[in-house]
DNA sequence: AAGTTATGTGACCTAAAGGTCACATGTCAA
DNA sequence: TTGACATGTGACCTTTAGGTCACATAACTT
């Protein structure tokens, strides 16, 4: 298994996503605070984010007997640069903007 | 299985990733001439494709007894916008320029 | 040292995804 | 209208991924 395909499978998973999103909203967190966020066992949370980490999506740093974990945007950068070229983010970007603009004056 | 889900199910598997890259390299081919790229049976790609066009990342257009397929970019982005802020994408992209710099100039 | 807390490993079961094939429909061209 | 070409469907098999558990190691606290 190269890196990409560690990356992609990484993301494929919807536990794995939101394991990201929390470490997005606050980095630094420990396996058990993490895990206090699901609903699942610490068994599978630690699976989770071991997977994660060999994608290099999470990086980690020991503390004592605590592992604390930090998002790493790299690779998902490198995923966006994969098939949006400069040209192209322009006009998405321009165009995402405009979308949300316009969802906010709906509400 | 909600949209996000089908987008990073449909990056997960190799082949389709390849799909996008020939698509990105050139856009609105059929299914027989992408088939004619990978090793794979005719009914393994059209599998795919549908894959990625039921996530949305291959749209697609009808000319005859031909479907031509194009990749369509904003679901990438959202990816990306999801866990890059505005702060953020200006180290990574100014960090993966000096590293592209670095390595051109090994060669 | 002893109890508690935090993390790590291997086996195991179940559910889902990748791939191929027989068969089928729709379209073009002579 | 007949043959060739392009795409589409459902069943089937094999491999892989998600989840839990029994068991284990390591570090802080008193």
């Amino acid at each position: 298994m190269d890196d990409d395909d560690r990356v992609f499978k990484a993301l494929a998973d919807p536990t794995r996503r939101f394991l990201l999103d929390l470490l997005f909203a606050r980095d630094g967190r420990t396996l058990t605070e993490l895990e206090s966020e699901l609903e699942m066992s610490r068994f599978g949370v630690m699976k989770h984010l071991k997977v994660l980490e060999e994608a290099d999506l999470v990086v980690t740093r020991r503390a004592g007997r605590e592992k604390l974990h930090f998002l790493n945007p790299i690779p998902i950068r490198q995923v966006h640069d994969r098939w949006i070229d400069k040209y192209t983010e322009h006009h998405v970007t321009a165009l995402l903007e405009l979308k949300a603009d316009l969802e906010e004056n709906e509400s």
